[in-house]
DNA sequence: AGCAATGTCTATCAAGACTGTAGTCTCAGA
DNA sequence: TCTGAGACTACAGTCTTGATAGACATTGCT
């Protein structure tokens, strides 16, 4: 798997709208200003998330873009695999399952691949927005205070 | 990480390479033959290799290619990286840790990168072509009589 | 109703990467 | 010196990526 700048993009916004989750309707320009996004590009990548149903958006004055499920319901895999394919390394976990049996003399590498695919699957699909937005401010306060860290 | 058709094609190559380890330089020919690889394309993925120091070439006639090492000692993180870049999702471990520093919104989703990055290091730093050698036969012969495999 | 703000959509583009092909050069050995 | 093999250079077609422009549609507000 691949992260584009289109999927980093997808992944700092959507954190944004998590972020903002009980606000409601967030405009692209300010996501495009506070995360330092081409404000033209992400327009296109939240068309695509709008068009797999991660967000909602609502037209004219006073419009914007709000997640269409609570920040703990959205994970990250699944983010990824809409802006930036499948999580495998080659192909995708079918292709590979496919290869394995019908090319025995590389079976080993393509069962391995799946094995790459996993552990990634094993992460992605384990964190949500909200985990993120978590994860954010712990290593933030570790960061404030680094000797109240316990050792490890 | 994504691991390409020239990725892919190294990695074929160089586990016909293992398996003839014995017998010495094989030519270009027979490996593009038997593994269906487009000929000239392998050469130059082997002129990589080469450079990597990876394999080894002879010109001349009787000439051809060999590992440099024993296939115990060429693990695929190494040829991954070489053929196909860093293993990260995103940039390389490097700018992920730097990222963590110097974007603390976005820490967590550097830090969860770094995460997967890992895990598939973890796999494929671990893995050599001897290891995958084995892991074919081990497949194939599972492949062979399924009712003796245990089950899980 | 009409204006202004805002989001949507389509087209396009430039740059670069990737895949694969061709031809020529160079080297080693018979 | 001839032959078979790898090495090098160049290139073309296709796809992907990152980004921009501008026309179009919808809504809120006055």
């Amino acid at each position: 798997m691949k992260v584009s700048s289109r999927g980093l993009y997808a992944l700092k916004a959507l954190t944004h709208l998590a972020e903002a989750y009980a606000r409601g309707l967030v405009k692209i320009h300010e996501i495009a200003e506070e995360e330092q996004i081409p404000e033209k590009f992400l327009e296109g990548i939240l068309v695509t998330l709008k068009n797999a149903r991660i967000v909602a958006s609502q037209r004219g004055r006073e419009g914007g873009y709000r997640l269409r499920r609570p920040p703990a319901e959205v994970f990250l895999g699944e983010v990824v695999r809409i802006v930036d394919g499948p999580l495998a390394p080659f192909g995708d976990a079918v292709e590979l399952a496919y290869r394995v049996k019908t090319e025995p003399r590389h079976a080993g590498l393509f069962d391995l691949f799946l094995d790459v695919r996993n552990a990634a699957a094993r992460i992605l699909d384990h964190t949500s927005l909200a985990d993120l937005v978590g994860r954010n401010r712990r290593l933030l306060a570790a960061r404030a205070r680094p000797a109240a860290r316990p050792k490890r």
